[in-house]
DNA sequence: CGGAATCCCTGACGATACTG
DNA sequence: CAGTATCGTCAGGGATTCCG
């Protein structure tokens, strides 16, 4: 139950960084869906379901320059862009999906506690 | 690497949920400095540091409200109030330390590949 | 098809002042 | 000490329109 605590402040900014560019509302589903492999634009769009292209695009430039993903355009008409994992994109996978399934396994006890919460606070 | 592909859309949100709860810009560090024991608001407030005591009673509420922390008053003069992590919130710091592990681990290689994009997009 | 540009709105966050 | 109340700012995000 983590009972060391090597938690020096830097660090913990580093994490809160990292957590707060992959807590935005689009970037996990995105990195979700890619890692079943690279998808168009539009087959992402559709696959995330409920996005705007703008935010797309805003969520693929983010992950891009972060190293998450890469970026392919295919100079055809009409154009195909290609939107893929990067090794350290696959890398992050790997602990956002370990919380991905505590966040999976544990929805019911949160909203549980979130329910006697509102209740008791009326 | 993550072969497997469990990535039920409803399940993506829960995750997407639970990622934006925590990845705000206190929740972490907030969680991080209770995960050595409980404290006191004022305590807390020094221990994380920059933060306003409006967004630390905001956070804590949140907390609170997720079933994270506990808040324990002290009728005395003056007032004493204790926070402290519930098992599940200690539950949810350890896949959080795992990310935050990472993060720490990989800082250097963000930077750098955010460097590069930024080179190339001046 | 895959954007970029624009407008607009909401909510997160901070600063300050006041209170039991 | 541990808040609450109020105000202001600013970035995240959505809808729409235009472009190569």
């Amino acid at each position: 139950m983590i009972p060391r605590h090597p938690h020096r402040t830097e660090d913990c900014r580093a994490v809160s960084e990292i957590l707060q560019r992959v807590g935005d509302k689009w970037t996990v589903l995105v990195v979700g869906k890619l890692g079943d492999g690279p998808l168009r634009f539009n087959e992402l769009r559709t696959a995330v379901g409920g996005i705007s292209q703008k935010m797309l695009t805003t969520t693929l430039r983010g992950l891009e320059r972060d190293g998450f993903v890469t970026r392919t355009v295919f100079p055809t008409i009409p154009p195909r862009v290609d939107y893929e994992l990067t090794e350290l994109g696959h890398e992050l996978l790997v602990p956002v999906s370990a919380l991905g399934e505590w966040a999976r396994l544990n929805t019911q006890r949160v909203r549980a506690a979130r329910a006697r919460f509102d209740e008791v606070h009326a």
